[in-house]
DNA sequence: CTAATAGTCTACATATTTGGTATATTATGA
DNA sequence: TCATAATATACCAAATATGTAGACTATTAG
């Protein structure tokens, strides 16, 4: 299940890319208009920018905006950014490796070999989707 | 990320069908083996029966055997009854479909769209993955 | 019939995660 | 230097995950 915060997140990425690229976008204001708690939004928003995602000014006529062109933000990577690891299980990430601490022998693992597929087949299509690509049907 | 309660589940449905079908498997003796809390096991086994996969019986020679042959039973049924819905957000869900709290406008929603996508992508593989399967690679 | 066996039920306990708030502090531009 | 707006830190409450404890019930051997 994908957490609020992943929701959070990629509305208001959304609603970044809606914009014209670069003009600053007020945490207050993306907060109100997408209903989103407003400090929570801003930790969020922090994290993204921490990851390179996002950048944002200080100040009058501050605010958020996207660091880089929407084609070129994969929404796997926002989403491992936000809830962590796209694998179901810890040995079979691509990105975020570690044995199962349960797991005895991980070569002959049955649960491993099943969710390898699982996680490939979710990579498949979030690490093939971009922000442009999500955000192409524009309302108007 | 499957919870430790769906890796179980997993865990011990590949140890019966390991064993011939319809000899009990004693509750405590899966436990050990596998290296699984007992009374935790127990309820995990409990659930598993309640939804048709295992069968029990009771006092002396009893324990817990497969309901169904392990060809007969899905990966994907499994772990929606461990864990829930395989869908990451409700309103993509086939099992156990719900309109999102936060969502607004569902029909144009756009994580909607790259979500249906991914539930798809997972129950390609689960839903047509079955304990046989998953039990081939036997161990010696 | 009764004793031992083995699953079932209910209630707790405890840790972690999630979603959120409150209150400062720091940087920026006018 | 003042208003603005992001950043940092510390909490907090509720939900979920992972167990444990103990009583109860059904079954079978003898």
């Amino acid at each position: 299940m994908l957490t609020r915060r992943a929701k959070y997140g990629l509305i208001a990425l959304n609603h970044l890319a809606d914009r014209p690229a670069g003009i600053p976008v007020l945490i207050e204001d993306l907060a109100r208009e997408e209903r989103i708690p407003k400090k929570y939004l801003e930790r969020i928003l922090l994290d993204l920018k921490r990851h390179g995602i996002l950048q944002s000014r200080k100040g009058k006529g501050g605010g958020y905006f996207l660091n880089r062109h929407p084609r070129d933000i994969l929404i796997g990577d926002v989403l491992r950014i936000m809830d962590g690891p796209l694998a179901p299980v810890p040995c079979v990430s691509h990105t975020a490796y570690a044995p199962c601490p349960e797991c005895r022998e991980e070569a002959s693992c049955r649960i491993k070999k099943v969710m390898k597929k699982v996680r490939d087949a979710i990579g498949t299509v979030l690490d093939e989707t971009t922000l442009e690509q999500m955000a192409r049907n524009r309302r108007k």
